[in-house]
DNA sequence: AGTTGTGAACTAGTTCACAGCT
DNA sequence: AGCTGTGAACTAGTTCACAACT
């Protein structure tokens, strides 16, 4: 019975060339089209159009990405309960989405239910890690080690295994050889060596805004390919770097906007329907 | 060159968790929907077609209000550097998303740009935050002061001013009383009072799993209508309850997605074009 | 009978491209 | 000459509805 809202939050794929030449700007390139970027040397291999297994995780919409991580939550969760088989309605409303949605998003990884029947947890949880690529290690790094980065750290092992954190930045030499969460904090400038000795493939920013882009390009070269951006500011990166964002101002914003919409709604139903017997004015409601 | 995807959300804010029964929908009855069926006459009022300033602020879509907080951001650095006026290109640009994008966003707001010229920012400026109503003050409490609640009190008044934090709970008794960030901890059960004194119109929920649903259900009837949730649960609502959510475990796990998609496409690469010279790396394209 | 898997229809969101104003 | 604002075209994502299977 309830209203939720799923954000996708954002996804940069790349963007405008360096750094330092800002406001270069060739005439509008369009996202990734034809051209093969200027004097790359990149062709465009032949495009088969075969749907192999590898096709097929490209082709997984990203918003049903973010929702399989969430059904593997949940499976997860009934793992635990001892359940074995559930039906797309049941997971669904436990995941919060209306079960075509679901079925369709696990559609897109293969057919694994049984009709009549549903669908078997393990054998799901196994395919959703296997496409969501949990069968791997992705050690992680943080970078900024204030309040956020303590929290961070302090997870131990981000959100379940699967994700160790294996290394901590910061500038301040007074942090550099204390360990927060277990792990010593190293400088900044030893991201490059770092990264490489402890295979980083992900890194963490939450660093003050100001730091966060020269922080983020050390981390790209570095190697590093996927980010987790909790800095608010809009990072430019090369097109193979991943960059997701949190951005607590944005959301607040957005909450915002929710509150006040609502009650430009509760102000024009008041004005029309003066004679209503208006009850839910206000707040109200439960 | 400049690849970029922005994503938006998913809107769900009034799903009828029964299957068959919507459908009707005339195209924006949307958020109170049918739920009170009998008694009251959800009578369509006059079905005006007429923008007022409340329609349009509801016509605005998600994925468009989550850009303007973005946009805000970027001219509020423009305004303390000292810029008077921006073209739709250069604020696209720092905002990370294309121009078309940034002007058909800002077209929703209403026209404060000047042709041939670009837009004054600190106009701008205002009319963003007249519809993300950051005119008004949003007090917001968190629950939950482990590691991340303590991280988000000490902020100490969110993202920039307008949504001073002014309450904070837990259920521990060694907390309550000792203030974080200059707010003493109240008890859980003192929600109702509390929230309803200070005003609290955003509940920040930083608890643990298991504790998620049940204060998102108190801070629900104490009258708070917009959460923020950091807890990894999915939590069940009300229609008229706005709820964002900020999932660490799902972030990393979309950027595992992507960390595999790379490198099966490098593996798929390597199989067929062996003979192609490019090898610069690993990936390109999309 | 019961439930999946999926084309087809629909809705939301993005980009194009250009008329219209300064 | 330049830049905004926006209909129209396109792309992505969601929901419907039902055939296919157990």
């Amino acid at each position: 019975m309830a209203g939720q809202r799923d954000e996708g939050g954002e996804v940069v794929t790349g963007t405008p060339t360096a750094p330092g030449a800002d406001r270069v700007a060739a005439p509008r390139v369009a996202v990734e089209d034809t051209g093969s970027a200027g004097a790359a040397p990149a062709e465009q291999v032949a495009e088969t159009a075969e749907p192999t297994a590898r096709e097929r995780a490209r082709a997984i919409p990203e918003a049903a990405v973010a929702r399989l991580a969430i059904y593997l939550r949940v499976l997860s969760g009934l793992v635990e309960q001892g359940v074995n088989t559930i039906s797309s309605e049941e997971l669904a409303s436990a995941a919060g989405v209306n079960s075509a949605k679901l079925r369709k998003d696990l559609s897109y990884i293969g057919s694994y239910g049984t009709r009549g029947v549903g669908y078997d947890v393990e054998v799901l949880v196994g395919q959703i890690e296997r496409i969501l690529g949990l069968t791997r290690k992705h050690s992680v790094c943080v970078v900024g080690i204030g309040n956020l980065g303590h929290a961070l750290a302090n997870y131990g092992g981000f959100p379940g295994r699967g994700f160790p954190v294996a290394a901590l930045f910061d500038v301040d030499p007074d942090l550099i050889g204390v360990p927060v969460g277990g792990i010593p904090v190293d400088h900044v400038d030893d991201i490059p060596r770092v990264v490489a000795e402890r295979e980083i493939s992900i890194g963490v920013i939450a660093t003050p805004p100001p730091a966060a882009q020269e922080v983020c390009d050390r981390l790209v070269a570095a190697g590093v390919q996927c980010i987790l951006n909790f800095a608010p500011v809009v990072l430019q990166v090369p097109d193979d770097v991943e960059v997701r964002k949190v951005d607590l101002a944005v959301e607040m914003q957005i909450l915002s906007f929710h509150v006040a919409r609502r009650a430009d709604e509760a102000a024009e139903a008041a004005a029309e329907g003066a004679d209503l017997s208006d009850v839910d004015g206000v707040v109200m409601r439960r």
